[in-house]
DNA sequence: TGCGAAACTGGCCGGGTGGGCAGGAAAAAC
DNA sequence: GTTTTTCCTGCCCACCCGGCCAGTTTCGCA
């Protein structure tokens, strides 16, 4: 059920920068064959733009706890990490643990959310 | 450090649907103030259309499992899950347990990871 | 009335997890 | 050459987790 192309494509924004959203609004107003969704309509596609303040500072994270935390998001348990990097368990609990310190995690499930919600993983 | 309003908006594209995003492209590269990304150019916005059927069917979870995954998403663990929601520690587990089952997950990193992934929580 | 689904509780146990403590090796920066 | 950073390894231990067994109540539906 793919778009029929005499609809049109009704867009919705989800933008943080109000004069941004208003700017857009204005200029996509005026497209024929486009259409701003009204409120709580379901939209043919969104438009996102975040603010990067939300987003202060990438945490700095060294390359071998990049890894380690990619394989924590897959549910990787630490002897499953240590085989996959080819190294022994004590060291993924190594960096496990700065993981948590350096995302401020209670546990490996809250690392993982976090570094979601920051935007260094990708789920 | 606001879009200026001199500045062209930068539009990029994340459409699943070929044929929506070239109706898209068509009717916006007409735009007078706007202009699609080059490949890898950092955008103003990203205008975001996921295709459905990538979301099969939202897995029949019940409320119970809701709440018990939501407190999972915030790293806690199954004892705070019980003290929050007033329950034992062993019908936690099994709430976990079920979730497990459900999003075909191993381990409660793996379920909120699932989970976020098919949209049935929000990170 | 019977029957299943959902929610809840308990005990048990092997293995996973996280914290602390101590150390070594290599590369880059000073 | 010394220091810093990153990465790596070891041991010990309390606690948590997930899976197994079994059982209760409550609710809606046939």
């Amino acid at each position: 059920m793919s778009a029929d192309t005499t609809d049109e494509i009704v867009l919705s924004l989800e933008i943080d920068d109000p004069a941004l959203a208003d700017r857009l609004a204005m200029l996509l107003g005026r497209v024929a064959g486009l259409r701003l969704a009204a409120p709580g309509e379901q939209a043919t596609a969104t438009i996102v733009a975040r603010d990067p303040r939300s987003r202060p500072a990438d945490i700095a994270l060294t390359q071998r706890e990049l890894d380690v935390l990619a394989l924590m998001a897959e549910g990787a348990s630490n002897k499953m990490i240590a085989r996959q990097l080819g190294i022994s368990v004590h060291t993924v609990k190594f960096h496990v643990g700065s993981l948590l310190d350096k995302l401020d995690a209670t546990g490996r499930t809250d690392a993982v959310a976090h570094a979601a919600r920051r935007g260094v993983i990708e789920l």
